[in-house]
DNA sequence: GGCGTAAGGTTACTCAGCGGTAGGTAAGGC
DNA sequence: GCCTTACCTACCGCTGAGTAACCTTACGCC
């Protein structure tokens, strides 16, 4: 069941600390995205590591500290990607397009990552469960913004029947609902994903069934 | 911290094992919607049934049992409420507007249900992931399902440019989000949410920063 | 009415797994 | 040669799942 995905080979070789707390975290998001906070066991996470137990509390701290670092680390690298993707002076369809595109890009270069952000963080009450759902908080400010500036352009926002946050958390739970789906899909491309979700939002069903299609513009 | 949501005053009598079993199942739902699956104990669960723990084992089995039975009791109720709220005569996103409006009334009606069935069950590498993943499934099918004969009836389902099992997927995760959301945001009526996703999912942004709105028929 | 027995119920324990640490060894710079 | 940094083995103690053994009330049956 526990397949050898153990240490690789070199051992015992002395290195900076900098990067062997790299490796700790490598290893303990692989193994948090296996099993979970609780399954996981820092005697597994210190095996993948190919380390000893000790450095990683001398290092990273007690399993919750090591679980905050994961957490901090790729929940970082995701807000950074995709917000390196999205392009401030586009029209807000165009923004909300490569947003999508660079969140899927994500998670298809670093499932470990979006599992142990998605799945793994929620259990409620944990000291973890603030983390995450500032990350998702930041999503949905993000995409509440989108949301916002193309109301405002047409006047959507004075009418105040929709809630942009609330348009957004459902905007925002789509996205991860598909990327979880993709999980067991993967013979899509991303781009065809990011493609499908942004007709059904920006054309919605009606649209759709009419035979309209989105395509993103040139820019 | 554990307020006093312990037994009811009435303890020592002896009722009939069914009467117990939905003590048990009750007890067990509260506790795990709040605890989580990993961090909940036997013990809590039994303090809280107001029964002695080795009654759970004798009547519903180890805590993997315990909390399948929890999952299955829930998702029937959610599955049969959701069910029970679809007419079958009626277009297909008047379908989907009763089924959504079912779920929120769910969601409402039994919040823990819904924390059991969504946030706790997750954790990858359970025995539980599948059950769930079948409910879910259950649910995207059912989607999917209003989705193709949607689509089939304008000619949608041919191109295949769409999967409507993924469109489907995001659907259902919007729905999941936007309950999500609204557990932190009580004030909004169930009503009023089943119809701001109805109409983001129905009309699609473009339609509704143009001012459209999409309204319930009277059927 | 008594009496046997199954169903309802409990206390008090075992035991394994795992988070966390004490205390020590070796490598290498200066 | 000494001190810092890297690194290890071997252990402790607690928490919590699961159980053995025992008590007790209802009730069918002669």
């Amino acid at each position: 069941m526990t397949e050898d995905v153990r240490r690789s080979p070199e051992r015992a070789k002395r290195l900076p600390r900098a990067v062997r707390e790299k490796q700790i975290l490598d290893a303990a998001v692989a193994v948090f995205s296996r099993h979970g906070y609780h399954s996981a066991s820092m005697d597994e996470i210190s095996d993948v590591a190919g380390v000893s137990k000790p450095m990683i509390y001398s290092y990273l701290g007690a399993k919750e500290d090591l679980f905050l670092h994961c957490i901090r680390r790729e929940a970082g690298r995701m807000l950074q990607a995709v917000q390196a993707g999205i392009k401030p002076d586009v029209p807000p369809d165009m923004q909300l397009w490569h947003g999508l595109r660079s969140f899927y890009g994500f998670v298809a270069e670093y499932r470990e990552s979006w599992t142990v952000l998605h799945r793994q963080a929620l259990t409620v009450g944990g000291p973890f469960a603030g983390e995450v759902d500032a990350l998702r908080s930041r999503a949905i400010e993000l995409v509440s913004g989108l949301v916002v500036s193309a109301g405002a352009r047409k006047g959507l926002a004075e009418q105040a029947e929709f809630s942009g946050e609330g348009l957004a958390a459902a905007l925002v739970g789509a996205a991860e609902s598909l990327a979880d789906w993709w999980l067991d899909h993967s013979d899509v491309s991303d781009g065809v994903l990011a493609s499908w979700l942004m007709n059904l939002i920006w054309l919605g069903f009606n649209d759709l069934v009419e035979g309209e299609v989105w395509r993103p513009t040139e820019q």
